[in-house]
DNA sequence: TTAAAAATACCTAACTATAGGTATAAAAAA
DNA sequence: TTTTTTATACCTATAGTTAGGTATTTTTAA
């Protein structure tokens, strides 16, 4: 092996993927060299015996867990810098490798240019994302920060009624209230979310999670 | 272009979807040639001016739903094969595709062995799929059974500005329709979904993945 | 090229929800 | 123990939805 070339590990269990890089890092032939494994388990022992300079390390693998993973690689190897590699969106899930101990994240639809410039910018010691990455940790995302309208026991009961069709009139006999109380709760529920009918309101109350 | 090669496209917003899939391909270049797009709109128009025999078709472009797609696609060119290719493990999805006129479904993580295999198939007028995609179809799954009431276009237009908590009057106003006739589309949905008002309906269009 | 499905539009009347309040008792927190 | 939150209940109007229909045109599928 060429002591001098940078060492890049491919961690994908789709060979498409795993050409796709290698492919898109051709050009760079002369600065980088790849080898790369379908199975996290076959990374992890390769690692032990091997020095690796970066990892692009796919998330959702099928025989292991992306964030372990990610911790694993940092504790045998702290020098290895972890690139997360997905197709997942979810801010929360980026957040959670960087935590793991990961340098940034690339989608898969990260252009061949800014794969250069990630993997360049990581070698540096910086955190890095590709474009779409970087505009989904822009936003502080309106599920993740902005605080769950935080919702009472009776308010969530009666989203739970509405959610099942539910009229004023039935829910308030279902619970043994006045229609007017039931009223006066959805018109907090309504508030609460800042929406303007009952079906915005159960959409909201989905996304949360709370349905 | 060489007449006696078979022509194939690929249509993907992934950059690194697309070197792979070329890589793939690489042994059998006597045979193929390729070609590909990010955009789906950039592959009807190729495709109006030029043949092509098979297509890889990623069903969850930015740009463009991949049924409307496929459909499109063998409407200008019937003789053009489409293979849907995704990451998406929804039968649902596959068999919308299969109804759209595609040949066949790739899983993402297709090894280099079945890609070729799906293709020759393919090619030969036979339905194709890759591996794990074959088991999913398998399995007649719970939610699909349980006959998921079709939604015409204009209907799940409709639920998505009800979701958004918009009244008729809005909605008419939107789609440049009577407000009369949005109300019809409404009184069709509750009866297809068979359910009491709109609350209840937008909880049914979620849990069958419609919103 | 038919037949079926989807999209369009209309009517009446009853029902339900929403917007604007106010107010008090009971739990929970501070 | 006082303050805040939650749960309870009420009033007046207006806005919007739903239940019963019928019917024509335009697309799509057979």
């Amino acid at each position: 092996m060429q002591q001098d070339k940078i060492i890049l590990a491919i961690v994908d269990d789709h060979p498409m993927v795993i050409e796709g890089l290698k492919s898109l890092l051709k050009s760079e032939t002369a600065i980088y060299t790849s080898v790369s494994f379908t199975k996290g388990r076959e990374f992890i022992s390769f690692l032990s015996q091997n020095e690796v300079n970066l990892v692009f390390l796919d998330i959702s693998l099928p025989d292991a867990n992306g964030i372990e993973l990610c911790k694993e690689i940092k504790k045998i190897s702290p020098k290895t810098i972890v690139l997360g590699l997905s197709n997942q969106t979810e801010r929360s899930m980026m957040l959670q490798m960087l935590q793991s101990g990961a340098s940034g994240y690339l989608l898969k639809n990260v252009s061949p240019d800014e794969l250069l410039t990630c993997i360049q910018e990581a070698l540096h010691g910086l955190i890095t994302f590709s474009r779409e990455a970087k505009e989904i940790m822009g936003r502080p995302s309106k599920a993740g920060l902005n605080e769950v309208a935080s919702v009472t026991k009776r308010e969530k009961q009666i989203l739970q009624l509405l959610a099942q069709g539910k009229t004023t009139a039935a829910i308030a006999t279902e619970l043994f209230l006045s229609p007017l109380t039931v009223d006066t709760h959805r018109k907090n529920l309504l508030q609460k979310f800042e929406v303007k009918n009952t079906a915005e309101l159960l959409m909201a109350a989905v996304h949360q999670k709370l349905l």
